[in-house]
DNA sequence: GCAAGGTC
């Protein structure tokens, strides 16, 4: 592109030429004239211009020797839109996949038509072109928008680009001394993703909404004509973290652990030691080391370690850290978060809200804002304290290795005790602001920490203390805190008696759903949205009903959201990860430093585009799989597959309005679901080999709450085992353990059958509920015995890790042992433990491991058995569990405490206070 | 009626 000839400055022998200066907000155009104008003959004058919010500022300034006649207005972001052209922009006008080559047009939308006219007037009267847009490749895209406007209106434009990284007026009067040329290959950067985005998120959202809308009775609170099921390469991976996290939350299966806890009283306080090895999983490891304690419970003092701890306060505030601190101190969602800060923005009382940046420019003027905030009623000593030399709490603060170049952390502009327009909200974010910018430049919080490792039988513990020194910068950020907690005084080789030790048992957690916090992490750590956009796209899943938040703020996807991932994964796509989105990124990269050239990356991104949206389509079955496990069948649709079912089963457990319903997936497999959505999403999963199903007037006696319909089934005699009979009436209420059994032996269908790595196996969780509840309650499978469930039936080779261990491993082979829990090879020790003292053990080489088992109990020479663990587990009252250190101190145990305190323990074998293990009388029974 | 990116 030509600029017009010239270079800038020096050349117009001392007459004014007239500047045209264009910034990509108001508030930038305001502010950089405010500085250029400062000591310039006339000052600064403004004056209106077509858009009410765009003024011009005028004033005179030197470029280069250059005396200028500046005019600074200001554009509102993106002055122009990327659509298609108008015979395509009607979705029944063409087909999707005719968009990756439709002919789009770049243009100015009328709600920008004002400012079009403000620059094009301008412009007409200017020789010079001045581009203050943000420096990012979004701005620099927006300066091409400006120049082409401007130079339509006028040919003879000399345009040039300031360059600048912050709002500063030493950086601003720098740059307008250093002008550049714009760079296009960043703006091309930008096009190819407008264009990718457009013709992706137009043709999937156009295809999947005509599709699915016409072939399922989507029962939104929506009218179904505006109903619109939207693909975007933004909101898809969104969704897709949602909906991932919400599958590992479903298919978690509580795991039952075991761990050592010590206790130690005295006059100074009490001291809780904490297992180093952590926690065992397998019941018979825990309790045999359990017992080497118990019968050596002398507590000897191997290291104790002092040392200063500083709690640094947070980086300087991003727009991310905004919006996830905000949703974890005042559960403010991150949109109505931006909404707030905007205002505070437009108000003046804090910078700019949109910002990467998280470290400070050294020019900045940090006193100065602190010195601001001296008068605030709640944190102006602070800020007074803080610019006391003597006082010693200022510090420099850190820098994040985030710098967007354009604005500086979030920090208060302008001192406020409280504006009687604000809201609560308002308050308590300009209250963040302040107290965070506060936080960033005091000195860390301190605390002398004091651990100690205790030995006992050879087991190592540890505890800690801590007291707090000086709190520091949390005396001001009241939003975080750090607890102090006291334990007694030790010396090392100190020996004593625990007060207690017990042998604890706790279950395992399954993954919380994300919270906001955890989503925007998500984003950011996938570049998925920038800082100004992140929040629109997690509101675009609520908006969509892709999913919704629960009473707790965090994201559980709605049956909508799980089948439309479900469906794209079923398909093979992997168009709900992030990896297109990263793809994106490196190559607008790419195209940035001209490493690749735009329109080639263009070409091959929207073939390989069409070609999976092609397939996609063809295989759009998929789809409807997983939208059919959800919804009911529309009788808008062509389509031929049957569907018998639609008889009510029961009320819902979960949404009693709404009834359970028998149906036929497409696919032929039964089920039965709720149609009550989006509320509940209660699926109740029958066997895979059923051939007919039928609700009948049966009424089930035994489940409540009632009436529960039963069903009459008839399974494909090949899909079951021989002992059971093809035609069932089965009842789906859970009385009916065949049913239960036959969903074990043979699936549930496409379901389990299709499962994915990274998906939970259970796909709602009514199913995942019904796996785990149906465990303890059902008859093994093999043997049809009850009191097992086939995992662990005696007459099938057995199928826990431990079992598996004991059989695929010889016995005394050292090198060919495995641990159960990592996997890595164990070596072979001996015990040196008065009651154990050259007994083997095996014990896992892997860093921070805890598998350890002894060699004799390989053999099934366990002095416990498994099946005595099991029972003995399974009986909370007769372990040592939580539930047992003050009935063990308070019965008579074996061991008494150097005081002459009784020390808790049981056996772990009968759990009898009387005795320990060792000495058991029912030991091996 | 569709995306995501600016911004008011």
């Amino acid at each position: 592109m030509a600029y017009g000839g010239g270079g800038c400055g020096g050349g117009s022998g001392g007459r004014a030429i007239r500047v045209l200066n264009v910034a990509e907000k108001p508030s930038v155009a305001k502010a950089v004239s405010g500085f250029l104008s400062k000591n310039q003959q006339g000052g600064l004058r403004v004056r209106d211009g077509r858009s009410r919010y765009n003024k011009i500022f005028e004033f005179n300034h030197t470029v280069n020797g250059q005396p200028c006649h500046m005019s600074f207005t200001s554009v509102t972001g993106h002055l122009m839109e990327l659509d298609f052209d108008d015979r395509f922009r009607r979705w029944h006008s063409c087909d999707p996949v005719d968009l990756y080559h439709a002919s789009v047009r770049k243009f100015v939308p009328e709600d920008k038509s004002d400012i079009r006219r403000t620059l094009e007037e301008e412009a007409r009267k200017c020789q010079w072109l001045i581009l203050w847009l943000d420096c990012d490749r979004e701005g620099e895209n927006i300066a091409f928008e400006v120049i082409e406007v401007c130079t339509q209106a006028n040919r003879n434009l000399n345009v040039w680009r300031a360059r600048f990284s912050a709002l500063i007026e030493r950086e601003i009067q720098n740059s307008v001394q250093n002008l550049v040329r714009p760079n296009q290959l960043f703006a091309d950067a930008v096009d190819l993703r407008q264009e990718i985005d457009l013709r992706i998120g137009a043709s999937f959202t156009r295809f999947q909404t005509m599709f699915l809308r016409d072939a399922f009775m989507i029962n939104l609170a929506t009218d179904d004509r505006n109903l619109v099921i939207s693909y975007g390469p933004c909101q898809f991976p969104t969704l897709g973290f949602v909906v991932e996290r919400y599958w590992e939350n479903q298919s978690h299966e509580a795991e039952e652990f075991w761990t050592i806890n010590c206790t130690h009283n005295t006059d100074e306080g009490t001291a809780n030691f904490k297992w180093m090895r952590g926690h065992f999983f397998d019941y018979t490891c825990a309790a045999i080391v359990y017992e080497m304690c118990i019968q050596e419970p002398t507590v000897t003092v191997t290291e104790i370690k002092e040392q200063e701890k500083l709690k640094y306060p947070p980086l300087p505030l991003s727009t991310l850290e905004l919006e996830k601190r905000a949703s974890r101190f005042f559960h403010m969602s991150p949109a109505h978060t931006m909404k707030v800060a905007e205002d505070l923005y437009q108000a003046g009382f804090i910078s700019y809200p949109r910002t990467e940046t998280d470290g400070f420019s050294e020019k900045t003027d940090l006193r100065a804002i602190v010195f601001e905030q001296q008068g605030h009623p709640l944190w102006g000593s602070y800020a007074q304290l803080l610019l006391n030399p003597e006082a010693g709490l200022w510090r420099n603060p850190s820098s994040g290795r985030h710098d967007d170049k354009a604005h500086p952390p979030i920090h208060p502009t302008r001192f406020s005790p409280g504006e009687s327009g604000w809201s609560r909200d308002h308050h308590r974010l300009y209250e963040l602001v302040v107290r965070h910018f506060l936080a960033c430049v005091s000195q860390p919080a301190k605390a002398a920490e004091t651990s100690v490792e205790i030995d006992i039988a050879g087991e190592a513990f540890s505890s800690s203390g801590r007291v707090i020194h000086a709190k520091n910068y949390l005396d001001v950020y009241t939003f975080e805190s750090w607890g102090g907690s006291m334990i007694p005084t030790y010396t090392l080789g100190q020996q004593f008696m625990p007060t207690t030790l017990t042998l604890d048992s706790g279950v395992t957690r399954p993954p919380p759903l994300l919270s906001e916090a955890d989503l925007l992490t998500c984003m950011d750590k996938a570049g998925i949205g920038t800082d100004a956009t992140m929040h629109e796209h997690i509101q675009k899943l609520l908006d969509r009903h892709y999913a919704i938040k629960t009473p707790d703020i965090r994201f559980s996807p709605t049956n909508l959201g799980e089948a439309l991932v479900m469906g794209y994964d079923d398909m093979g796509y992997e168009l709900w990860k992030p990896y297109l989105r990263a793809m994106m990124e490196s190559d607008m990269k790419a195209v940035s430093i001209g490493t690749k050239r735009k329109t080639e990356v263009l070409e091959t991104c929207l073939q390989q585009m069409k070609a999976c949206f092609i397939d996609a389509r063809a295989n759009k079955g998929k789809l409807f799989e997983a939208m059919a496990i959800f919804f009911e069948r529309s009788n808008r649709s062509n389509d031929n597959q049957h569907n018998t079912g639609g008889d009510v089963v029961r009320k819902c457990s979960i949404c009693h309005e709404s009834d359970l319903v028998l149906k036929q997936k497409p696919d032929g497999h039964f089920m039965v679901g709720c149609l009550g959505f989006p509320q509940c999403r209660n699926v109740v999963w029958l066997p895979g080999s059923i051939s007919q199903a039928a609700v009948t007037h049966d009424i089930c006696g035994i489940c409540t709450p009632g009436p529960v319909f039963k069903i009459q089934f008839k399974f494909r005699r090949l899909e079951i085992p021989p002992n059971y009979n093809v035609d069932h009436l089965g009842c789906i209420g859970g009385c009916d353990d065949t049913l239960r059994q036959l969903v074990e032996i043979c699936g549930t269908g496409a379901r389990t059958a299709s499962s994915v790595s990274g998906r939970g196996q259970g796909a709602t969780s009514s199913n995942s509920a019904q796996r785990s509840s149906s465990r303890g309650r059902m008859a093994c499978v093999y043997c049809r015995q009850t009191g097992h469930s086939s995992d662990f039936c005696p007459s099938q080779p057995s199928r826990s890790h431990t079992a598996r261990n004991q059989e695929t491993n010889p016995p005394n082979g050292e090198s060919s042992i495995h641990c159960n829990s990592c996997g890595e090879p164990c070596v072979l020790r001996t015990a040196n433990t008065a009651t154990n003292r050259g007994r083997k053990f095996f014990s896992c080489q892997s860093q921070g491991c805890n598998f350890f088992i002894w060699e004799d109990s390989m053999n099934g020479a366990s002095s416990v058995s498994r099946a005595n663990a099991r029972s003995f587990a399974s009986n909370p009252s007769r372990r040592g569990g939580r539930g047992s250190r003050t009935g063990g101190r308070a019965s008579g145990a074996a061991f008494v405490s150097a005081t002459g305190e009784p020390i808790s323990g049981r056996c772990f074998n009968c759990g009898d206070p009387s005795h320990f293990a060792n000495v058991c009388p029912n030991r091996g029974r």
